[in-house]
DNA sequence: TACAATATGTAGCATGTGCTACATTTTGCC
DNA sequence: GGCAAAATGTAGCACATGCTACATATTGTA
């Protein structure tokens, strides 16, 4: 034996419960960054009538390379219209995303703001 | 031209701070999962005495396989210590992580339950 | 002891995200 | 028109996370 003596009738069961909770959020984890570059377009689209690549590089933080990539998997993903040296447009689908998040943004903003937690907290979260 | 007019002269510099947050929102999300094992080795060294890979993958919802790349890593950023076909364990640093993140976890369970949230809701966010 | 079940490890692949370096296109301005 | 700057695109690398398939070690029990 070992220094600690396992115990395998001890079934470790309850711990399955977790794992779902974790999986799931492991898969919005995965689509996350794709609803901030959603968001980030729709917003740049209302401010300045498109939104650009640099535009989206400065405001996700990231490079414009990256922001390429992640562009394509939208595009792939039929969430964004784009071609080369042009704009970048959402589809349908691509808005319905977009509402989704700032529906979900603006409930958990107004919720915190609720509690009296600054406002600039409140934003970040 | 094209379809939209671009205006050069307005600068995009708001972003800037959204731009920090979401970064800093990247940084967090890629310790999660480091954190998540952590958390699931205290538990079950708590609760039977060791932490194995098979209970971890089932815990975690992934394979064993995954736990051991991961498990890997961690050994190698100092958080545990593993040997080949025995337990894991926390090193001093693991402990420290694992009690941060449980700490946290306490401090939003409770901040959400006194805000009569279910307690199951509460256990999942 | 020997064997079957379980646990653990390794190889190799896919995807997502990030980067630097360099190439190409577009745009603003002379 | 032409040129320099800005924007965009591409190539290739690193790393984290996940997987399946297969190899090896350990353990409980006959």
């Amino acid at each position: 034996m070992q220094p600690s003596p396992r115990h395998p009738k001890k079934p470790v069961r309850p711990s399955a419960l977790q794992a779902e909770s974790l999986q799931q959020t492991r898969r919005e984890h995965a689509s996350e960054i794709a609803e901030d570059y959603v968001e980030a377009i729709a917003d740049l689209a209302l401010a300045q009538g498109e939104a650009r690549v640099v535009d989206l590089a400065r405001r996700l933080g990231v490079t414009h390379v990256t922001v390429n990539r992640t562009l394509a998997r939208l595009q792939r993903d039929g969430y964004v219209t784009a071609r080369p040296y042009r704009a970048i447009f959402l589809t349908a689908q691509g808005h319905a995303l977009a509402d989704t998040c700032q529906r979900r943004h603006a409930t958990v903003v107004s919720f915190l703001r609720s509690l009296g937690i600054a406002e600039k907290a409140a934003e970040i979260d």
